[in-house]
RNA sequence: GGGGGCGUAGCUCAAUUGGUUAGAGUACCGGACUGUCGAUCCGGUGGUUGCGGGUUCGAUUCCCGUCGCCCUCGCCA
């Protein structure tokens, strides 16, 4: 039988119900709050399983000499072990709020474990500080329910992933920390090699060439959970480290990885969260999602797609409309089913407004009535010019149609914020909804004005669609990737490719983008070598853990779902990292600051 | 790097047009109380108004600078 100290508990302060009446047990916790009566006392004892409620009565039977006393100097957070027996309460006294609250643990005798001092914020759920307290001292802001549930699912879900891929034969495979910084991408955390003078490793921005080495090794199917680390400025949904579900397979094609990974979020969703994902997911070319949503993200908990009314506008009486389309432009609307009736013409004027500072130059509007428009365009759009335009935007009496005139792309960006703004004021972005989707056949070559010159639009890794591509220099826009997102809610929560495996294609996509041999050998050297020896085809995906957790969850950023996380200055307030070090230690790496504060 | 918001008691917040001794709730300390569960009642401690400077007879309030936190644009292949 197992050893089990004297103070150590044989129940957790979660467990105990009325099926456990009338039985001595100890439970070890933190006091949460305390009530004093008297000669009577109440605790409420809490750990991660829940709260009970203990009793300590001065001359309660059995209630051990000067317990009470000191029961009486203790407070909120000190550390006891409680022994006594489990009581029923009356039925007047159940507390229905707690799964613990039909009983109560009549104390007869209470270990102090260790004393705490009153903390800079009280530890109830409740309670609210704010967030630079609460990591500052985040160790009890950890205490705390909406920490610990987030946490606890966190590793329900990666549990649930590790137990799925390692069913379909997955290695989980660890990649180095210490690794070679490369120049295209984010910028790197740089860490000084003591033993190379002058030479840096740079922490991975992702094990993005491992799986891929690993794939040439012929692992044939490796995961990790993995962190990586990018030194950029950050929002509420980006921290300097956070964590990928990174994997790689050989000999796939694009659905190959699409059936997985949408299996995989499918189980762990439900495994850590409960929620069940309508399947199968939509799968929209990257052409088709910019035409019907606007962008690259759709969010599809709610239809209002764009439709596109350059036709009709082409013989337009209204100026507007047929002046953009005489420049080479596009008309496009979107129609809020419903929503005549919830937007005023002050609405109206601000969602005009919004669309404006996203460089559309107006928006043109009319509301669906029995009769016909109203609005600013119902003056052109009478009878039959009305009907057609109803029609084609499928637009029923109550509906609210909003139009935007410019370059397709301008239209696309402005009517697709638009239908996100929309839809969230009309109520139609549920976050209790979960909705999926694949983007896939991006651009290979995105155009960057500032630096004059074609960059990657996904990774410099990404397989054209067609293999045999002669020259990247021809048709470089609308060349094609085989890269694909996954996108949740309109987040974006993973993405992938099927990779290129033959070196001279690689070789010809760095040539092509302007990194000559010299470089890629330097950069990638490794990788162009390991194609020398026999790559297999292969691709795979990366997600992003924190904010898909957040995302389940309902958390309004990933600090929320992360157990330690740094300030939106990259600064943990807990440890006061990053801090100086030693000049001793500067010099044993060789190296000097030119800061102009030393800290 | 740019824009915006915030900073007052341990915590959450208030303080009129720039004007008396900067208040309230809560926490904490002391007292009363044998059925509370956000206990209640009585009393008490607690302030570099983030920091530095300026304007003013007088600054929490106005101005300049600075530090920190949050949001955001750029950035994040």
């Amino acid at each position: 039988m197992k050893q089990r100290a004297p103070w150590q508990r044989t129940h957790t302060c979660g467990e105990l119900t009325l099926a456990h009446r009338d039985q001595d047990v100890v439970l070890n916790g933190w006091i949460e709050n305390h009530r004093h009566h008297g000669q009577l006392i109440f605790l409420d004892l809490r750990d991660r399983y829940g709260v009970t409620q203990v009793v300590v009565d001065q001359d309660g039977p059995g209630t051990a000499a000067g317990t009470f006393e000191s029961v009486r100097r203790l407070g909120a957070e000190d550390v006891v072990a409680v022994h006594g027996r489990v009581r029923a309460r009356d039925a007047d006294k159940v507390n229905k709020n707690r799964t613990t609250g039909a009983i109560e643990l009549f104390a007869t005798q209470v270990t102090v474990l260790s004393e705490a001092e009153t903390p800079p914020f009280e530890v109830l759920d409740k309670a609210e500080a704010n967030e630079e307290l609460r990591m500052q001292y985040r160790y009890l802001d950890l205490r705390r329910r909406p920490l610990q549930e987030a946490l606890g699912k966190r590793a329900r879900f990666v549990t649930a992933i590790r137990n799925f891929l390692a069913g379909r034969g997955f290695l989980d495979i660890e990649t180095p920390i210490l690794t070679k910084s490369t120049p295209e991408g984010a910028r790197d955390y740089l860490v000084p090699s003591r033993v190379h003078p002058g030479r840096f490793f740079a922490l991975p921005q992702s094990p993005q060439i491992f799986k891929q080495l690993c794939m040439v090794a012929g692992l044939d199917r490796y995961y990790q959970i993995a962190r990586c680390f990018r030194d950029e400025d950050l929002r509420a949904d980006r921290q300097p480290e956070f964590t990928q579900i990174d994997l790689e397979m050989s000999f796939v094609e694009e659905h190959d990885v699409l059936d997985l990974v949408e299996a995989m979020v499918v189980h762990g969703m439900r495994e850590g969260f409960g929620i069940e994902l309508p399947q199968p997911f939509p799968r929209f070319d990257f052409e088709q999602a910019m035409e019907r949503y606007g962008c690259d993200k759709p969010d599809l908990r709610f239809d209002m797609t764009l439709v596109d009314c350059t036709e009709l506008a082409r013989t337009s009486d209204f100026k507007v409309f047929r002046a953009a389309v005489e420049l080479g432009g596009v008309v496009k609307g979107i129609c809020a089913k419903g929503a005549a009736e919830k937007f005023s013409r002050k609405g109206i004027d601000e969602l005009t407004a919004f669309v404006g500072g996203l460089g559309a130059k107006g928006l043109a509007w009319a509301k669906v009535t029995a009769a016909g428009l109203e609005g600013s365009i119902a003056k052109f759009y009478e009878g039959d010019r009305g009907r057609l335009l109803c029609e084609r935007m499928e637009a029923e009496p109550g509906d609210l149609l909003l139009f935007v005139a410019d370059q397709k792309k301008v239209v696309n960006k402005a009517l697709g914020d638009l239908r996100l703004k929309v839809g969230g004021q009309l109520g139609l972005r549920d976050p209790a909804v979960f909705r999926c989707c694949w983007v896939l056949n991006f651009p290979m070559f995105e155009w960057n004005d500032e630096k004059a010159r074609w960059q990657f639009a996904h990774n410099p890794f990404s397989a054209p669609v067609d293999w045999d591509i002669g020259d990247f220099g021809v048709d470089t826009a609308n060349i094609r990737s085989r890269a694909y997102d996954f996108v949740m809610n309109g987040w974006e929560l993973g993405s992938g490719s099927i990779r290129i495996h033959r070196r001279e294609l690689q070789a010809r996509v760095f040539e092509f983008l302007g990194i000559t041999p010299e470089q890629q050998r330097a950069n990638f050297g490794f990788l162009l070598d390991a194609y020398k020896y026999g790559g297999p085809p292969h691709g795979g995906i990366a997600l992003g853990v924190d904010r898909l957790v957040a995302l389940a969850l309902g958390r309004e950023g990933i600090r929320d779902v992360i157990a330690f996380p740094k300030t939106s200055m990259a600064y943990d307030l807990m440890a006061d990292a990053p801090s100086g070090v030693s000049p001793e230690q500067m010099a044993e790496l060789q190296i000097a600051s030119t800061a102009k504060k030393t800290p």
